[in-house]
DNA sequence: ATACTTGCAAATACTTTGCACTCCG
DNA sequence: CGGAGTGCAAAGTATTTGCAAGTAT
């Protein structure tokens, strides 16, 4: 992992009187794969670590920004935030279940803004997510 | 409730050999303000039924496609699907919490559905989330 | 020394299931 | 009648909390 990116994680936590631990750090390489986490695929890349400090630890990054929580299929999914991983969306394929990541788009973000400022609501940030048919699924579905 | 929408349920229904039962249909009414209810919320709505008929309808309305999961802060809450309610996406506020409408835009739509084909994707439908200051909490934070 | 961290065990909260009884086609 | 629907109680999961011991500032 790069310095920059473990001071910035450094400085995040202090912000909270809260330190860079071990554990933590650990948490925070758990995500570094950029593929969303349930939480029970978190506690199992990390099994010699405490159940209630994976969700204490969990907790605190996301109050701090550090993780996002989305929703993906039925359960929700732990993710880095934008600070920390560059912005994106998903689709996610309801036939295979698999997800697909979706490059920031400056004209949708853009336009996202403007609809909400419309709206008299300053957007801070947001999430997208697509369902559909993945390319792989498309094909068997015609079958 | 309009006749139109209550026939479109039972058929919805009828296509998994349920049917429109009592309770079925409160928990349906329930959905009509139109704003997303969480499990919590919905169960206290209905104070005579049993939670366990509540979690089985509102697993089978999901099924269905007559109810969606949304993933509002912290937890998730449920509301009626695109089919039974316009499609729109949600403003939430960061800080009091409160959840705006954001009426559908055939242009983010249409944006949407080609960013997702440009990726090969087959775009069933999505869902955006938008969080940040309601206009009144910007008021506040500026004194 | 003082405040923050963690593991462990226990407590809560959330969701699903089995079963007996009721309801509907 | 036979399958579907519901309440009730119990079983599972998921998440949070209290406390004592360890660690960092």
């Amino acid at each position: 992992m790069p310095e920059a990116t473990q001071d910035k994680l450094r400085l995040t936590l202090r912000s909270r009187h809260a330190s860079l631990t071990r554990r933590r750090l650990e948490v925070f390489k758990a995500f570094g794969g950029h593929t969303p986490l349930s939480m029970n695929q978190l506690v199992k890349l990390l099994p010699d670590m405490d159940r209630a400090t994976v969700y204490r630890t969990t907790k605190l990054f996301e109050e701090l920004g550090i993780i996002d929580r989305v929703l993906l299929g039925w359960k929700y999914k732990l993710e880095l935030s934008d600070s920390f991983s560059p912005h994106h969306h998903h689709l996610s394929c309801n036939n295979c279940g698999r997800v697909n990541i979706l490059a920031e788009d400056n004209q949708l973000e853009a336009y996202i803004k403007s609809l909400s400022h419309r709206a008299g609501f300053q957007a801070i940030d947001h999430q997208l997510e697509i369902n559909g048919l993945c390319p792989a699924c498309q094909k068997l579905s015609k079958v």
